[in-house]
DNA sequence: CGGATTTGACCCGCGC
DNA sequence: GCGCGGGTCAAATCCG
């Protein structure tokens, strides 16, 4: 996917490079006053690839036969020579504007297939993203594991992104048994670490009580920016809890939001945020933002629903639902 | 002026 | 049935 996404701003980059070409052949027109060259090159990207550098020396040729016809003119050529002259260049000219053409062609098919390649990209992406879910699917209903959390809140799948360390609430909680946490805590300080917790989402006061009670605060030292995401099983309604340390009101994922409403919500002094997503007029994607009332630099935004719209490109690589 | 935000009112589920 | 709390609605207000 990045590497699609990095060959489709390397192609942006060659269309900005071929602009400036085209300036540099219209500084070539002034100097010799004389034929203007079609357009070619506005149209023509990948003037850094291969195939086009051919058309490069082509029109220097083109432009320095015009310089040609210019000097002879000064030098003061009949008019008869004059004619022979410029139709020949009209005659080159026309070969160039074949040639360019013909790029132009192969060019669209190379674009062409570079689109099918992306969409091929992003199916497999979503495919593999449905697997994900169906893999997590089945875990929730086969595993007894992650004792704690899976008595208190078995419906709901957490997964953690990011890097743990010093929690010292949970630590206090934890601290008898050597839970799975501990692991991805240890894991976490060498690293990015996943985890796949179980959270019960009946428990409405996730937010509100304890809302870290059941992961990992962040350490801020030396993350910028730690999520931790909360996950139903796919088959019933989606509903994913994501932690930021975020200095904003709402962190930006890509999406376009609306916000509806504001409650202060028991045990959190901050108020929680609703909001609905205006992508699409009819998508029923709502989200909640409430700042962790014990580390106000904490964002808690819990998503809700499954957009019916695609979603922006910077919200696929942030959104998974 | 239109869209976004704010905020009080209302609705609904849950526990007692 | 009543009170409480969370979620939503919609009129008022703000802002570009």
């Amino acid at each position: 996917m990045e590497e699609s996404l990095m060959k489709m701003k390397r192609s942006r980059d060659d269309d900005d490079v071929g602009g400036v070409a085209v300036k540099k052949e219209k500084t070539a027109d002034e100097e010799s006053a004389a034929v203007v060259l079609p357009k070619v090159g506005d149209e023509t990207p990948y003037c850094e690839n291969d195939d086009m550098k051919p058309s490069s020396p082509a029109k220097k040729d083109l432009s320095s036969s015009n310089n040609k016809v210019s000097v002879k003119s000064d030098t003061g050529i009949t008019e008869a020579e004059h004619s022979m002259a410029s139709s020949s260049s009209r005659k080159e000219q026309d070969e160039q504007l074949e040639s360019a053409k013909a790029k132009m062609g192969e060019v669209r098919e190379e674009n062409q297939r570079l689109k099918m390649h992306l969409d091929r990209i992003i199916k497999d992406y979503q495919k593999l993203q449905m697997q994900f879910y169906d893999t997590v699917g089945q875990d929730s209903n086969k595993s007894d594991h992650q004792e704690q959390q899976a008595e208190e809140e078995p419906e709901l799948v957490s997964l953690t992104l990011g890097r743990f360390s010093g929690d010292s609430e949970r630590d206090d909680k934890d601290k008898g048994s050597s839970t799975s946490h501990e692991k991805e805590e240890k894991r976490g300080n060498q690293g990015l670490s996943l985890a796949l917790d179980y959270k019960l989402e009946a428990s409405k006061s996730e937010l509100d009580n304890e809302p870290l009670q059941n992961s990992s605060p962040v350490n801020g030292s030396e993350e910028h920016k730690e999520d931790e995401v909360l996950q139903q099983n796919p088959a019933k309604k989606v509903r994913v809890c994501v932690r930021t340390r975020c200095d904003t009101p709402t962190m930006n994922d890509g999406c376009q939001w609306r916000k509806y409403g504001q409650k202060i919500a028991k045990g959190n002094p901050c108020p929680r945020a609703y909001y609905r997503c205006t992508v699409a007029p009819a998508c029923p994607v709502r989200k909640q933002v409430q700042r962790y009332a014990q580390d106000m630099s904490i964002l808690i935004t819990t998503y809700e629903g499954t957009h019916n719209h695609p979603l922006p490109v910077s919200a696929t690589a942030m959104a998974c639902w």
